[in-house]
RNA sequence: GUCCGGUUCGUCUAGGGGUUAGGACACCGCCCUUUCACGGCGGCAACACGGGUUCAAAUCCCGUACCGGAUACCA
């Protein structure tokens, strides 16, 4: 038997973390056994669905690489044979027409719901309903004369729904705990678990992977399985994820931080987060944290799944920490660690985005005649696609998220970077001298290298002709670094600033060497710094 | 209230009768270095509690506490 299992949100906002860990593991699952991976939009509820809420689910989905099989349900498009299989159970006896009005929730529906069951507790039994055992002639006949009804489930007086989770073993619960569950409102409306179940035999799922929340709708919709005769699938029910205090992950309390259009907005890698969301609630039972797709397709199993909720955890008012740690270290991590190539199509739109792209980047686009790229290809020229990918190479050490390359990474690509007043302090004001040895150092540089066509008064006659390269530099800037009677570390640090706006970054020499002459001399001669 | 589930470092987790209770993140320290949020080394830090079973319990059983979920003519 293939797997079919499907990840079934209902487009009432975006895309949760929670619900978003439970289309991966579905997703997961039904790649590691060969099955399929269905969606379907469970969109009965008019009041709240809206269809920017399932394009914002869509998209998030699409972010994670989730690729779904089939095509996509809506669950409002099979009302009609929700209805009338409601209407079969009622043929059948299984369900009987509730005539009592309709009470409107008020206030807090959550309270209320456990008020009347706490006030009903020990006073009546669940299922004393006295339209239960009404007879089929008066209840066809009231029907008839048009008076309102809701179908409710019959739910056996003795008995116990049982099934076996795979993930939390087996589940009983007393039909005593259950009450006559409405399939259909007096409106015609059908309701969730009757629409899930039937759904669910439609779309032939065989296993229903999803939070644990819905533990006790399993057992009603086993009920609805029986009456109807259907063998129910396997359930697979995850743990939830919480807030840091333990309570409800929630947007209204927490906010942007469990949307995941804000990791993606964020610069996070869907390759990153998938893995973080996927070690939240599972584990391969080894010590291996970073897994390529391929990896948790192959490793992904039911049985790796926790019976015990997580916390995301996060600060919200730690701008360092306003998300999980460790989703933000993985990110870090394959970030600086994935093979350059496949991070290079995730920092152009970033720089696109930003402005600072230049289509000399992409691979192809070079020219070769504007080359003056020394043979043994130690020095670039700015601009290339070689360049560009050595250049984010050499500053991906350091970044956390895509973010990175437009801001902190900026100067790499612009000329227009913003100076880090801290930086500047300890860096450049603390030793006014660099005012002046930072342009005597440019002169240097400029009479000492050629590698890139710098027109200038300052060129010696019969100047050395040197790559400018880290190893000449470093003998430039040592030798320049002497004469001043300084320590290097002052001269770089100033250099730095000068030249990135930070105090932070890659070995000085390799800055300098990736920046190019042209422009290591002209941000070096700026006075802008000074003046900030 | 009732039903159901859970409980190993701050967080994610490994381990499921005998372990110095392991790893990761975070945090702290040292090293590297011209700087650094890279890297290297190290440190802090956990079996909720009480009973039982057993030669031996973090691990099995029972209870308690706490946390969570559910309880709807919402999904």
């Amino acid at each position: 038997m293939t797997v079919r299992v499907r990840f079934a949100p209902s487009p009432t906002g975006y895309l949760h973390i929670g619900s978003a860990r439970t289309a991966l593991f579905n997703y997961l699952y039904a790649r590691s056994t060969g099955g399929k991976f269905l969606l379907r939009i469970e969109d009965t509820d008019i009041a709240r669905s809206t269809e920017e809420s399932t394009r914002s689910i869509l998209d998030g989905l699409a972010w994670l690489e989730l690729d779904h099989d089939e095509d996509i349900v809506f669950q409002s498009d099979s009302a009609d044979k929700h209805r009338e299989t409601a209407r079969k159970l009622l043929a059948d006896r299984k369900a009987y027409r509730d005539f009592t009005p309709k009470v409107e929730a008020t206030g807090d529906v959550k309270a209320g719901i456990a008020e009347r069951a706490r006030a009903a507790q020990g006073v009546k039994n669940m299922r004393d309903n006295p339209y239960r055992d009404l007879s089929t002639g008066e209840s066809d006949a009231r029907a008839a004369a048009g008076e309102p009804f809701a179908i409710r489930l019959k739910v056996p007086m003795e008995g116990r729904t049982a099934f076996d989770d795979a993930v939390y073993g087996i589940q009983e619960r007393d039909y005593d705990d259950t009450e006559d569950l409405v399939l259909l409102r007096s409106d015609g409306h059908p309701l969730y678990n009757l629409a899930v179940v039937c759904d669910d035999i439609e779309m032939q799922i065989t296993h229903v992977i999803r939070g644990q929340d819905h533990l006790t709708n399993t057992h009603k919709q086993i009920l609805i399985y029986e009456a109807l005769g259907v063998v129910p699938p396997i359930f697979a029910h995850l743990p939830l994820i919480m807030a840091p205090n333990k309570g409800k992950l929630s947007k209204r309390k927490h906010g942007e931080v469990v949307s995941m259009t804000t990791y993606r907005d964020a610069g996070f890698l869907a390759a990153a987060f998938r893995n973080f969301l996927a070690l939240l609630g599972w584990s391969a039972g080894e010590e291996q944290e970073i897994y390529t797709l391929s990896e948790l397709i192959e490793k992904f199993s039911l049985d790796g799944i926790h019976r015990s909720n997580a916390v995301f955890n996060f600060h919200e008012n730690d701008p360092r920490h306003w998300t999980d740690d460790k989703a933000q270290w993985m990110n870090a991590e394959y970030i600086r660690t994935m093979p350059v190539e496949q991070l290079l199509p995730f920092v152009r739109p970033e720089l696109k985005a930003a402005k600072l792209w230049r289509d000399e980047y992409e691979d192809g686009t070079r020219t070769p005649s504007s080359a003056n790229v020394a043979e043994d290809g130690v020095s670039l020229e700015v601009g290339s696609a070689e360049w560009y990918e050595k250049t984010v190479d050499l500053i991906r050490a350091r970044f956390f998220t895509l973010k990175d390359f437009s801001s902190r990474g900026r100067s790499y690509f612009s000329e227009d970077y913003d100076f880090d007043a801290a930086a500047v302090e300890k860096n450049l004001t603390k030793f006014p001298d660099l005012k002046t040895w930072l342009p005597e150092l440019a002169n240097r540089f400029e009479n000492e290298f050629s590698e890139e066509r710098v027109s200038s008064p300052n060129v010696r006659e019969g100047f050395t002709s040197k790559p400018f390269t880290e190893e000449n530099i470093e003998t430039v800037v040592k030798a320049f670094t002497e004469e001043k009677g300084t320590k290097l570390g002052v001269i770089m640090n100033g250099a730095r600033t000068l030249l990135t706006g930070v105090a932070v970054g890659p070995s000085m020499l390799s800055v300098f060497e990736t920046l190019g002459l042209k422009r290591t001399v002209m941000r070096l001669r700026s006075q802008v710094a000074w003046k900030t």
